[in-house]
DNA sequence: CGGATTTTTGAAAACCATCAACGCGGGTGG
DNA sequence: CCACCCGCGTTGATGGTTTTCAAAAATCCG
């Protein structure tokens, strides 16, 4: 049998060099100036890779470690006692994730991949003293604080007062938006790793109706999502459709 | 005329020093030793008076000042085009209230007094100052932004995968614990500042349906909510209703 | 007391959920 | 290389929760 990480293909290696990483103008720490990065450095405590569907962290529970997500999508969620399931918010590359552990024993939510993912780990001590002891890192990751609240923010909206439709579309678009940020959008169609159901219980829908009314967007030549990939087919139809601001309040600085 | 602070006898003077501050131990900056809240003392720009229903900021503008909700009520919220309300956060004495101001220059959402309101105003120049000279406060408040943020997870798990009696349940639940925490309840029932519309709007339901779910909750023996306040008659029941535990998250160091 | 706000009630319809079955496609093993 | 299986998406029929619209009753406030 191939060793594990023989499927992780897609999931390149860390770099193990702050500096260089090619997902620091993503994360929370953007604005640290490069010098400073090796304090950083020395709070990593390596790498990991995981395959889709694990748990980073598991709700209630206590972790000893928080992360960079280097590569890959994951995503947050909740999970009631009888099965339900609520999916918080997605993670891209550059999120950061765990801010909880740094006060609180029990996560408040657990973190699953999505993808193959790596993700830079560090200790959870270490990134407590670097935040105390380098103020700037502090400074940033509180503002990333803010801008993902304005976030939540949208989505609440989107699920105490917005219909199935303009749900959907709304997320398409908060996805479009953070992957052309990274240079991923190739005329309105980008890299699409969630299934119908990842939609449905981020959405607070069932995933049938998710699926009439994907193909209600289709058919209207909205927006099309298959297995791999979306694409926006109609930005207008959808900005209209959606009250969708071109510019995220989180973003406007 | 009577001047317009006579319509605030419910709302105590501020005592305009920091160390005396009653409602200190419910803001974010709890943990900092009195000591060091001189530097507060002088970030701070004063007081202000506020009616109900007044903004304190408003979505998309630009704001100077953050501020602490040192008496009443009030919450955030966000409007649609069309009118839909969806209100994101109730704010409850000792709220640091305008994070977003601290960065960005459009606000993610309103800020709406319930109650007549006294606030806490601090400059935001000043205000990032003192965060970044004195790092303590900068810690707590990254904590307070954090448990926040659970807080808002559970109202996305209602919002998504609960019925409407169960949100209303359990929205009662979190009022109790936080009113709880400082005192507020005798016997179960505490002082409850919101309409229907408010738990409407707050719960992604029509002011319809929440009158007719607190019918059937209070017909159950479960909870009675009125004008004026409110009662838990049956913990065990919500609790099993609801799957409410008796700490919440973002309360467990 | 009078006007505005809030809550309640009723009937009908919309949106979305539920249940169940079928189809499609990709991966695996024989 | 084909058959099979499993995960995922689709489709249809039906039902329930919640919404909408409209109006009356209750409460608050000046």
């Amino acid at each position: 049998m191939a060793p594990a990480t023989a499927r992780f293909r897609d999931s390149p290696l860390l770099p193990g060099n702050c500096n260089a990483c090619p997902v620091r103008r993503f994360a929370s720490y953007s604005a640290v100036p490069a010098g400073s990065l090796n304090f950083l450095q020395s709070a990593r405590a390596g790498q990991r890779l995981l395959p889709p569907k694990r748990n980073i962290y598991r709700e209630e529970m206590e972790a000893d470690e928080v992360f960079t997500l280097y590569d890959g999508w994951a995503f947050t969620y909740k999970l009631l006692p009888d099965g339900r399931r609520q999916i918080l918010e997605f993670l891209l590359p550059g999120s950061f994730i765990g801010l909880h552990v740094l006060w609180f024993k029990a996560m408040p939510h657990s973190v699953q991949s999505l993808t193959p993912v790596s993700l830079c780990i560090f200790d959870k001590e270490k990134f407590r003293d670097l935040l105390r002891r380098k103020p700037a890192y502090e400074w940033e990751l509180l503002k990333y604080s803010a801008s993902r609240q304005a976030l939540a923010d949208e989505r609440l909206s989107d699920l105490g007062r917005r219909t199935a439709k303009e749900r959907i579309a709304r997320l398409a678009l908060v996805l479009h938006d953070q992957l052309a940020h990274r240079g991923l959008v190739n005329g309105g169609s980008f890299p699409f790793h969630l299934r119908q159901e990842h939609i449905a219980d981020a959405l607070g829908l069932t995933k049938v109706h998710v699926s009439r009314t994907l193909q209600g967007l289709r058919h209207e030549g909205l927006l099309e999502i298959n297995r791999q990939s979306a694409r926006i087919l109609d930005f207008r139809g959808l900005r209209e459709l959606t009250d969708y601001s071109e510019s995220p309040a989180q973003e406007r600085v």
